[in-house]
DNA sequence: TAACAGTGTTTAAAAAACTCAACAACGCAA
DNA sequence: TTGCGTTGTTGAGTTTTTTAAACACTGTTA
């Protein structure tokens, strides 16, 4: 049941949002390499390599792999291309987009998209607590506390810190922060990536 | 013919160099997403992502696009690495590193090297200025003034920023710190990677 | 002109990914 | 306990990608 084998992802960006053929023969391209010849170092076929670049069919992640590692170019940099522009650089303090999670309020610098880094200026009411099911994600986390008591839980290690005090550990261990006093905590965090 | 469909990538890293199914579920676990959840948002079969997160299969470009979207991340954005080792995690204010530069000290949060991100509280007496020659480096910075006033000159634009005022910009673009007033500035900033 | 070496494209068969539906395991409430 | 709702995994069948080989086109050489 074929009677219409057309290209199933349209020829430009496809369904993707993203023209992977046309940045794979853009990067070909710009090597000076023929489409045999990258078939050849990347151990597939030409007309592999042709399909692709016609978007009419979508490459599995270990074939496109194959491919760019006769370029040789990573997976990143290949999809890195596509971080959009996004530049506003000042915000006055109206500005910041302000994110409420019961107790914890969050204001943050410009837009959590398309940036390697995100700010926020943080708000633990008295009692306020990120939950006991633990935080997990990638990346890394620091800050600085201003104001106020926090307890912080990395891992198998806790501590209370206050004014002045800083933390900084791999967004990957589990971690939970919560306001122990009867005071406001205020703290300046930052974090790469955004996770929010 | 398939007398031996067993799994061509193998259990762990694959053939890619790069392990889609350990990156995938971190990324979904870290969301807070079931399977069955994530397939729905995304627009797949629920099987579809245990395969791919047990190396099984390797999903094409288009699909992980659309798995990717239900989380949401962009696929440069799956690709991108990080390896952070180091690990201390409390910083009392005492043990903070302090740096100076003429009228500009920094209390630096943590080691420098080996992180994706350097968190700095700056602070700046009056009439301090990073130079006349502008800095330019890789990476992403912000930041949220805490008290007096910074100009800040990025690329081609300038602002004046008070209290609970923020900025984020491209460290690639030529910029420039200085303090106008008479008062002292104080600022937190983060930056990624670090450069000082 | 014909013969050749290079280019990218296209087709049928083989291989791999994807769907659908069932399965086993766990936690939780009645 | 039973029952229900949830989790992740698995197998059979369908759809898509990949291969291998042929095709059409270009520029060069004889």
């Amino acid at each position: 049941m074929n009677s219409l084998p057309e290209q199933l992802v349209d020829g430009t960006a496809g369904d993707s949002g993203f023209d992977v053929g046309a940045r794979l023969r853009a990067v070909r391209e710009a090597n000076g390499l023929s489409q045999r010849e990258l078939a050849r170092r990347a151990g597939v076929t030409n007309g592999t390599i042709s399909l692709i670049e016609q978007n009419k069919n979508s490459p599995s992640v270990s074939s496109l792999k194959k491919v760019l590692d006769g370029i040789p170019m990573t997976l990143a940099e290949f999809f890195a291309q596509d971080e959009p522009p996004q530049d506003q650089v000042f915000f006055r303090a109206a500005e910041l987009v302000t994110l409420t999670r019961g107790a914890v309020s969050f204001r943050q610098v410009g837009a959590r998209a398309g940036h390697a880094l995100q700010i926020l200026h943080e708000h633990y009411a008295p009692g306020a607590d990120t939950g006991r099911a633990m935080l997990r994600h990638d990346g890394e986390e620091g800050g600085i506390v201003l104001r106020g008591r926090i307890e912080l839980t990395v891992g198998d290690r806790r501590e209370i810190l206050g004014p002045g005090d800083a933390y900084h550990f791999s967004s990957r261990i589990p971690h939970r922060f919560r306001n122990p006093g009867d005071e406001e905590c205020e703290l300046i965090s930052a974090c790469t990536p955004p996770y929010l």
